[in-house]
RNA sequence: GCCCGGGUGGCGAAACGGGUAGACGCGAGGGACUUAAAAUCCCUUUCCCGCAAGGGAGUCCCAGUUCGAGUCUGGGCCCGGGCACCA
């Protein structure tokens, strides 16, 4: 006889009813502030960070509630484990996609923002996440933008932020200027386009000087190694020289009369060099000729008449290519400059070229060729019949090893040595690169140099919806910040937000707007009327969820020091360089400026997978998106979420299928039934006991390890356990289980946790402790081997030694029939297995 | 081309620092309970040979290290993602 510990409906065997009890906790945390944080007072502060979502129209993404449940987990088990976790979440609703959208739809972004985010806000409030919605932002409202142009002030004040007229990439369709990092393939990642080139005056903000930092951070942060391989790319670090060649019979007159050079009026002239960034200078005894990018600011002193006008119509063609097709295209063209330049190494004369394959913004924008041992020089010299050196030798003593005519270039750097070099002959790569710049260094034709890959970070935007730059151009006193008590620079609301094909943001054709007079002398001004880049908003975000209720600070430093900085961080890979990238480096600038004490915003980051169906991504165009709502509709939020869990891997992602999620959804009904059913009377199993045991242990591991997926899987394991047999359990059997699961499926948790009679919020429960001596087994499975060979397996008490196993193993035929004769060898795992090599 | 992931049943996936490959779930087949269904519970489900007991093979491919390899080493193939004329 079983003594139900609640009454259920008669007509409603199960109970269970998802949508019921989920609307109930939902109310319920909201009557009794259980998701609420106290900020100030409380102990083990622990800030569960998710990566906030742009509020598209379309609403929350499939994609979106799998990272944020998986935060979500983690958070509340923080939770439970007695920290006060702190899970904020807010929306990036700046940019261009809202911008196009809007457009696309007739309806202005500051009308149709505010629409999307109380659709968001429903839909992940429905997912029954720990959020606390008191510190909820947006990087669209003026009190957090206003911080944003605090931000670019204080960047500006320490000489980080300037403005410079720069190449840039320009999307003709989306009529703006995009980041190299937005630039695919030549095509402009949102739209498609072809993106072109053009000259625009652009704010930037020095990065590069933050490289070094930057990358040598990454060795001790507890990130996805992922995500720090990325970063370590495009951060791109090479070590290498820049070396100088003087150009040969060419002089630049500086045109100075100067007393201190001599007698007045004489001018003076300095000898003309290139300098040249290389990696290889251990090659430099075979670099034949130069080349420099065709922008390269020496190009027009080093050419001669003859070659005047071929040069000219060079450089107006590349010119008039877009910076992508000119990427894109990997033909080889290039004009002869008419001069040489004298290689310090061998003091031959080579050939100054210039060519398109040398890019402006690497390096020094000028090369020296090693066609020998590059494949770029050597198609190039192949094409133009330009010399070719061989200065490595191969490993071998073969003749074709060290033959001087190449078929190829040779680009091997393991177990070779150089040859045709001088006295470095015979050095291997890694000696002759060091000994080569020393020797010519001594001379002054080099010195070791680190160049990055990293460019500045182009922030302007000639578009609308954005934060205004905070900068006023006068007419006497130049450029001038809007003073900090000016600020929030508010985005004017503008009927026509259209981009036009002008280089120009929207707001230059709203006088009243940018017409203002000059803080400083009260004179003409005008404001700069480009936006800034979106993830200029999201790289400080975080900063700010804490300090929402300040007005006059962008962040509390009482708070900021409390909370900050993050403890964990979970979102996409699609992050792993913008966004992380920039928000490392704005907290740096932050650091130095005294603004926060730690050089690194998040403690850890985990990256999440990706959701994909029927092996494919969701897309639209595909038509295999899933939409959360219907599937909360009919399965429940705490099945749903327990299934995307569940469905792989945390870390990698998974297929989503329908068929699956009925297997989550009976599981938690047999939990459900179970706990409703549990027996006050008797005791508890003991066997139950310890296979409960041996999954408190499990969760405990899994969920900290982001390993969500096995986790779930031993508590299904522990209910088939608990229900074997149909027997019924006993309540201490199923009261765990109510807290184990509670990170996954938090509604019905909570309604279990009441039911069993606690007045307390489950997450205000702790967490079940672990008994190593319960979850204990008495007799261990030894795996039985014969040469290496499966042969069987015996029980025997735990904690069995070699003896006592081998003698079980010896009474079994099956496993002795194998085992003839003396053993050679036993190999004895204890409590695992025993090999009997014979 | 370079840098990250990843290749395991019909499917999604497990497997602690080498130690029973396929936990858990889906799907499929059979059974118990039921007037019936749902739910629940029990059994089977990598492949091959065999009535069975049992035996053999098996984690993308080829070598190697080891008493023992999904796991480690070398080489190769395929898939996904990122970067790419970066000197």
């Amino acid at each position: 006889m079983t003594e139900s510990i609640h009454q259920t409906p008669a007509q409603e065997p199960a109970g269970y009813d998802p949508a019921a009890i989920e609307r109930k906790w939902q109310d319920r945390w909201e009557e009794r502030g259980t998701n609420h944080t106290d900020l100030a007072a409380g102990a083990r502060p622990f800030y569960a960070l998710m990566m906030f979502p742009y509020p598209s129209a379309e609403g929350l993404h499939v994609g979106n509630l799998f990272a944020f449940t998986g935060n979500d987990i983690y958070g509340r088990f923080q939770r439970l484990q007695g920290h006060t976790v702190f899970e904020p979440l807010g929306f990036d609703a700046f940019g261009i996609h809202s911008e196009n959208f809007a457009l696309k739809v007739g309806t202005h972004p500051a009308d149709l923002i505010p629409r999307n985010i109380d659709n968001f806000r429903r839909q992940l409030k429905r997912a029954g996440l720990m959020v606390d919605w008191r510190h909820e932002l947006s990087t669209t409202d003026p009190a957090y933008y206003k911080w944003t142009q605090w931000l670019f002030l204080q960047l500006y004040k320490r000489g980080l932020a300037y403005k410079r007229r720069a190449a840039v990439n320009w999307c003709p369709n989306d009529k703006t200027v995009l980041a190299n990092e937005q630039v695919i393939a030549g095509e402009c990642e949102r739209c498609g386009a072809k993106v072109e080139q053009r000259f625009l005056e652009q704010w930037f903000f020095r990065i590069t000087d933050y490289a070094g930092r930057l990358l040598d951070n990454l060795s001790w942060l507890d990130w996805s190694e992922s995500t720090k391989q990325a970063q370590r790319n495009w951060i791109g670090r090479s070590d290498g020289a820049e070396v100088a060649f003087r150009v040969q019979d060419l002089e630049e007159f500086t045109g100075t009369a100067t007393i201190a050079s001599g007698a007045s009026g004489e001018f003076v002239s300095e000898p003309l060099d290139i300098r040249v960034f290389t990696t290889r200078p251990d090659t430099i005894f075979g670099a034949t000729y130069l080349v420099l990018a065709p922008e390269h600011p020496l190009v027009d002193a080093v050419t001669t008449d003859e070659q005047r006008e071929a040069i000219a119509e060079y450089k107006r063609a590349s010119a008039a290519q877009d910076l992508v097709s000119r990427k894109v295209s990997k033909e080889k063209t290039g004009v002869f400059t008419g001069s040489f330049a004298v290689n310090p190494a061998t003091g031959h004369p080579i050939p100054i070229w210039i060519a398109d394959y040398v890019l402006m913004e690497y390096g020094t924008g000028a090369i020296m060729a090693v066609p020998g041992h590059d494949e770029r020089d050597f198609e190039f010299a192949k094409l133009f019949d330009l010399p070719i050196v061989r200065v490595v030798a191969g490993p071998s003593t073969q003749p074709a090893d060290s033959s001087p005519v190449l078929d190829e270039p040779f680009l091997e750097t393991d177990n070779v040595r150089l040859m045709n070099s001088g006295e470095f002959n015979g050095l291997g790569v890694m000696t002759a690169k060091q000994r080569i710049v020393d020797w010519l260094a001594q001379h002054g034709h080099a010195r070791g140099v680190v160049n990055y890959r990293l460019h500045d970070w182009c922030i302007s935007r000639q578009r609308y919806w954005g934060p205004p730059i905070p900068i006023i151009y006068c007419e006497k006193c130049g450029t001038v910040p809007v003073p900090e008590s000016d600020l929030p620079v508010e985005l004017p609301y503008v009927e026509d937000f259209k981009p036009d094909d002008t280089g120009t943001s929207p707001l230059a054709r709203v006088e009243s707007w940018y017409r203002v007079t000059c803080p400083s002398c009260g004179g003409v001004g005008r404001r700069e009327t480009d936006v800034s880049d979106t993830f200029l908003d999201s790289a400080w975000y975080f900063l700010r969820y804490p300090s929402t209720d300040y007005d006059d600070v962008p962040f509390d430093r009482e708070l900021t020091k409390r909370w900050l900085p993050v403890n964990s961080y979970i979102g996409g890979n699609e992050h792993a360089v913008l966004h992380l990238l920039y928000s490392r480096f704005i907290t740096m600038v932050l650091h130095d400026a005294g603004q926060v004490g730690f050089e690194e915003p998040y403690r850890k980051f985990r990256a999440h997978g990706m959701i994909i169906r029927e092996g494919a991504k969701m897309s639209k165009s595909r038509g295999n998106v899933v939409n959360p709502d219907e599937y909360v509709d009919r399965w429940g939020a705490d099945t749903f979420r327990t299934y995307l869990m569940f469905l792989g891997p945390y870390e990698e992602g998974g297929d989503f299928r329908d068929q699956s999620i009925a297997g989550v959804r009976r599981f938690l009904d047999r939990l459900w039934s179970s706990v409703i059913e549990a027996t006050t009377s008797g005791s508890p199993d003991p066997l139950v006991v310890r296979k409960l045991h041996q999954t408190i242990r499990k969760v405990s591991d899994d969920v900290p390890a982001l390993s969500y997926n096995t986790a779930i899987a031993a508590m299904m394991e522990c209910i088939n356990v608990i229900r074997r047999g149909e027997r019924t359990a006993h309540r201490a059997e199923v009261e765990p289980l109510v807290q184990l699961i509670a990170p996954f499926a938090p509604h019905v948790a909570e309604e279990l946790w009441e039911r069993l009679g606690h007045r307390e919020s489950v997450f205000d429960a702790g967490w079940p402790v672990f008994d190593p001596a319960l979850a204990a087994e008495d007799l261990a499975t030894i795996v039985v081997q014969v040469n290496g060979k499966m042969r069987g397996t015996v029980q025997v008490p735990s904690g069995s030694g070699q003896d006592v196993a081998l003698e079980a193993a010896m009474a079994d035929s099956g496993i002795a029939k194998f085992a003839v004769g003396t053993p050679k060898k036993v190999i004895f795992v204890p409590g695992r297995l025993l090999n009997i090599v014979v």
